[in-house]
DNA sequence: TTGTATGCGTTATCAT
DNA sequence: ATGATAACGCATACAA
């Protein structure tokens, strides 16, 4: 293989192919500049100790003056590691999601690991689109809020074997490692607080359960306590609408103006739906709670300054991410093995306050 | 160099060293099972005309039927492009926040790119650390909220050539390109409106000023205001705290308590605060608006149903994420230079409630 | 239209 | 402790 002289173009590199030259500082630009191998480079940054004091020193140097980092795609590539997680949500639009986002970016933050969000909008398809996204980026483990997604996406998750969790939602028969509260439960402790102060007869005001395993598990909860009283919820009080304010206040109006008994209780899907229903209450001249009781759940910071203020229930849903991160944390460090079924269940604690009361029929 | 046979390790690869086997189904695998090159099955997914149909549809089979996709590590090295775009915002707990990262998300996901979110935690050095992380994957465009962060932060964007957007504020004389609002501007607004209806003595409230622009923008823009005037906030009027309910009720007592002459409004940072005000001058038996006017800011859904409904001004953050991607988007696509000073200011709108009235001195 | 042969920037293996 | 160099998985210039 003649190295011609009279060919420029191989003046600088060792091939006749035009290098592709993105002019970007590299690795191998800081090794020559402190004078030494590539391979130590790289060990200043990976293994340290098992470079001598002085030559890191001068590395370290060298990589300042260039102001070099290492690129995280060339690592990936190298290592396949990506540092990379994922979590899938519904929307940011929900405190409690972005709280728990919140959560797990801090503790994988902390350990050099780079969170990447996706937002399903409550569509099981745009989860699958989603975590195949991230499944082509690499990402090392995964979170993703409730368990109604399509089985295709836990079966690429598998078969990828990244550790994953379900979160938000917690049930102990659940064939994933769950961390989150139990919806039933929590349920069953409203209907039961409500039914312990006198209440026969309930309406309840919930967001859409289509596509939702949480929302479907608290209006389980709801008719399980119910039917063990010898209770039931009548279907024109069992309304079911947009988590806002608005569909809170429709709801109450519905009630009011259907014919036939008046519930005494309303149970809400959350604190949005039940200020609502709180706030047409009082256009409606409806007294709270003596004439009508009202829950909600989330304990938005505003409930407890609502007057009558809001009886609901609280999670700390910044703690539920972070403990998923810790879980998935230790999945990758080897604690526990990748898909064994594990989980942390977070208490959802009922805050009395004035919204709900004795029945006075 | 002999090929020897009795070599077991040579068997299957070209040299002697041992091939690192990540196990995962690559590139090459379709290729062999399509009966074609690697070339190929990369146009497939990259330039898919430029492949006959019926060779396309075989390589999708292949890749079908072997649940491979692209590694997105070796695409980034290999294309220098990585796809993906990244935000540093103060915290997701602000609601304004996360919507801007949910219309900025959307925007990029249509458009294959995938958002890694940052929080600062309103830490100039974290935002630094963040953007840094994120140069390193490879980010090919940026957004950060404000601009009060280090000026290494903006050299390391333009060094890396990464086109970026300054979000939430807007100023024209920026040398930034900004998208969002004028918080001077949005302020001045604020305190004409009281100033029209009277007013001449002022309480602010507001979040905490440090490393904040847009906040130290907002009390630049009532102090300008009441200068203009001949008015003047005291001292013991100008209170500095944490974004909630709590912090606004302590302010409504200090100021209530404070020797010297009361204010008859108080503007507050946003509406949380001013939540705060309102519930403590319920409680310390205070007439809104006739003895004391209250604004806000942010317009949250809850501002329109207290009672007094709360003045604020409402700004579309969703739609300041999208403008913001679309922006980025356009600079990659080539239609505007990388570091053009461009922008776009979305307007504040005032929303006149009951919580602001005549001064009745 | 399709195949061949590099190179992208880093890490890992092996040798020294 | 340090150096030389082959992967890592894919895209692309160029040849055919």
């Amino acid at each position: 293989m003649p190295d011609s002289l009279d060919s420029p173009t191989t003046a600088r590199t060792q091939t006749n192919r035009a290098r592709r030259n993105t002019g970007r500082t590299v690795l191998s630009d800081v090794a020559k500049l402190a004078g030494v191998s590539t391979a130590t480079v790289s060990r200043v940054y990976n293994e340290p100790d098992k470079v001598s004091a002085n030559v890191r020193e001068r590395v370290e140097q060298a990589a300042l003056a260039l102001n070099w980092f290492p690129n995280a795609a060339g690592r990936a590539l190298a290592s396949t590691r990506s540092h990379i997680a994922g979590i899938i949500i519904p929307t940011l639009d929900d405190q409690v999601f972005a709280s728990q986002v919140s959560g797990m970016q801090a503790a994988f933050a902390a350990r050099g690991i780079t969170l990447v969000l996706g937002c399903s909008n409550y569509d099981p398809a745009q989860a699958l689109v989603q975590v195949r996204a991230m499944l082509a980026r690499g990402v090392e483990a995964m979170a993703v809020v409730g368990e109604a997604h399509p089985p295709e996406l836990f079966d690429a998750l598998r078969l990828y074997r990244v550790p994953y969790a379900v979160t938000y939602a917690y049930r102990g028969d659940s064939p994933h490692t769950c961390i989150g509260f139990d919806n039933h439960a929590a349920y069953v402790e409203i209907a039961e607080h409500l039914i312990g102060l006198g209440h026969r007869s309930f309406a309840v005001c919930i967001q859409p359960t289509r596509d939702n395993d949480r929302v479907q598990a608290r209006v389980a909860g709801i008719r399980a306590t119910l039917e063990r009283h010898g209770l039931a919820v009548r279907p024109e009080h069992m309304l079911e609408g947009e988590s806002t304010i608005g569909f809170g206040r429709r709801c109450l109006r519905a009630i009011w103006q259907a014919p036939g008994e008046r519930p005494s209780a309303i149970i809400c899907g959350n604190d949005h739906i039940a200020i609502g229903v709180l706030r047409e209450a009082e256009d409606l001249g409806i007294a709270i709670p003596d004439e009508l009781s009202v829950t909600g759940f989330d304990d938005l910071e505003i409930a407890k300054e609502l007057r009558p203020a809001l009886t609901t229930m609280r999670v700390d849903t910044y703690e539920i991410g972070r403990l998923t991160a810790q879980h998935l944390l230790d999945v990758l460090d080897g604690k526990h093995p990748r898909h064994e079924h594990a989980g942390h269940e977070v208490h959802a604690e009922l805050q009395l306050r004035q919204s709900t009361g004795p029945c006075r029929r």
